[in-house]
DNA sequence: AGCCTCATGTAAGAACCTCTCACATGAGGC
DNA sequence: GCCTCATGTGAGAGGTTCTTACATGAGGCT
């Protein structure tokens, strides 16, 4: 004893998690497999399946520290500007969250991963909802705070998902996502909340 | 002979596509094998390899249809309209034909899948884009046409994505995706052309 | 101090999977 | 009537997930 790794491993968890992520950002989600994490991690292929019940479940632990990260993100939102700058603030910051993180990205939205089965991760969905909505509560009075916030997420949410993927690429260059986020995020609000017409 | 099927199948790739598509309807592209495809067609496991390069293929061409699907949706669009009109039925028609056929839509834009890897893939997402320009041209004359298709694309995209994840239900009932797709849609457009003031 | 429990690890194996190879078949051109 | 070659088969190498019975040793209890 001594030179190898003790019996237990002491934090294979998050060292499986750890190995997951950096799979996942190798391979993608679907290249990912338990046994590739668990050699990483130095353990037997069977020693996964005590911490995790599938594979799936993998992949949903390190989802959810793309959500928590996600989260860290909107906290650093500046308040206290207009409407318009909020709102492109927060399509181009979740823009920028999924193109720097593609692989945590992939995995949080990832349509293999049956949310029902992982409720964590639904009410994960569940706070960046809220979110949104405690981000524009004060803009928006007399509006159905809920559905608004859904449109600006939804409509961040495409923007990132199309850039990661890369289907608009072929149509515009690869510096040009953040200006899609902001202008379509900016469009949208002043329709949503249009200046009045005397102002200044 | 004869109460057996013939040795060649005469129509198999099309049969393999056929039970492509059904089982990613019922597994999802993850649960989607290429085995069990060869068994519904009533061939060997081999066989679709002389169709197909590999798995990825298969989905590929699974993926080809769902736009060529889209594609025909977008035909049927009723022009004459007003900008808003227009663009918040892209929106909804986006939205219904991912809800109709989510496993279509999946395998569209599934992350799994390496576009460059297909690029006929790549070219249909360009036939979108096309298809969202050429309708918005006439309202957009001063405008950046491919910013502003790609923008309302990533808008629908994203209403479309999230509905088929799921990851909105727990806010709001099932039949307000609609609503959401479309009030987005019409706030953008408002934003992108302000009705001007002086209108009757 | 010594024992015992039980969470955490392993090894082996069943049941799948993808993809490749050498070989079989028979439709269609000549 | 022959011959070619696209299309289908069978066997197999190497990968996967997940289960099951067993091994280990850390930490609580006397």
């Amino acid at each position: 004893m001594g030179q190898g790794r003790p019996y237990h491993h002491g934090d294979l968890r998050n060292a499986l998690i750890d190995a997951t992520m950096e799979l996942v950002r190798e391979r993608g989600a679907r290249g990912f497999s338990v046994s590739e994490a668990a050699r990483r991690a130095g353990v037997s292929i069977s020693a996964p399946y005590r911490h995790f019940a599938d594979r799936d479940s993998m992949l949903a632990a390190a989802a959810m520290l793309g959500f928590r990260e996600l989260e860290a993100r909107f906290d650093t939102l500046l308040a206290g500007q207009s409407f318009g700058d909020h709102a492109a603030q927060i399509a181009v910051s979740y823009l920028r969250f999924a193109l720097e993180y593609p692989a945590r990205f992939e995995v949080m939205f990832a349509p293999g991963i049956d949310r029902l089965r992982h409720p964590e991760m639904l009410g994960q969905a569940e706070r960046v909802q809220q979110r949104l909505e405690d981000t524009l509560a004060p803009y928006l009075d007399g509006e159905p705070l809920a559905e608004r916030a859904a449109q600006l997420w939804a409509l961040a949410h495409g923007v990132a998902t199309l850039a990661v993927e890369g289907a608009l690429q072929h149509f515009i260059g690869d510096q040009h996502y953040e200006r899609i986020a902001e202008n379509a995020a900016r469009a949208w609000s002043a329709g949503v909340q249009p200046t009045p017409p005397g102002g200044t």
